[in-house]
DNA sequence: TTGAAAGTTGCATGTTTTGGAAACTTTTAC
DNA sequence: GTAAAAGTTTCCAAAACATGCAACTTTCAA
């Protein structure tokens, strides 16, 4: 018995929706972020062992414990306040960059 | 009968906790991110009108309605996957750039 | 001045993040 | 190969966010 087989997009289109709908963009959207939740993860823990901190130092000058760093290091969406308290705690500068608008300075 | 007078800072110290401490740094810290918060919703609001579009538009566009829009611009603070959703949307580039490490782009 | 368009706000609710504790796992130095 | 240090994960409660909806306010053109 013959067996139909599908491609990724095919399956997208079927059970998310077509591109260019509201829900497409959504999903879409929710991937990417896990992606760069992920770089800024990376990002968090190339600038800890920059200073030579541990975790567990890191967390201690902004307050929370290890585990917590440990969290934001594995990037499960990191919220801007987050990276804001833990860049302005290593000193290190963070901004936004908004194409053709400008830069906003995050601390 | 004489009174005493305080200064921001004196009181801040009393309250808060002294410069320094996790506590007073956490203070501020929630400070400037309202601070910032605002900067950002005025950033959104700054590109929605240079694309000629109303937040009802821009709403649609990323499947949420107006008052969701009037609420990012008013900055209460802004979520990093909402700045990207709505960035994208208007595809104008949005990135953090994070001194010494580099830039990671958010959509 | 008035009606429509654009923007804002209160309320209710579901979801996401945050954070501490403590257990568990991996890495590192002897 | 062991013990300590560093990092990760689970459990769970509290705080922060996101959103729709509907009412309300502001802006603006005719």
């Amino acid at each position: 018995m013959a067996m139909k087989f599908y491609t990724l997009e095919e399956m997208e289109d079927r059970h998310i929706g077509k591109v260019g709908t509201p829900e497409r963009d959504r999903y879409e959207q929710e991937l990417s972020d896990e992606l760069h939740a992920y770089h800024l993860g990376e990002a968090i823990k190339e600038a800890r062992l920059s200073k030579n901190m541990t975790q567990e130092q890191l967390g201690e000058k902004i307050g929370v414990q290890k585990s917590q760093i440990s969290r934001l290091e594995k990037g499960r969406s990191v919220s801007l306040s987050s990276m804001a308290r833990v860049f302005r705690a290593m000193n290190i500068p963070l901004s936004l960059e908004i194409g053709g608008i400008g830069k906003v300075a995050l601390w």
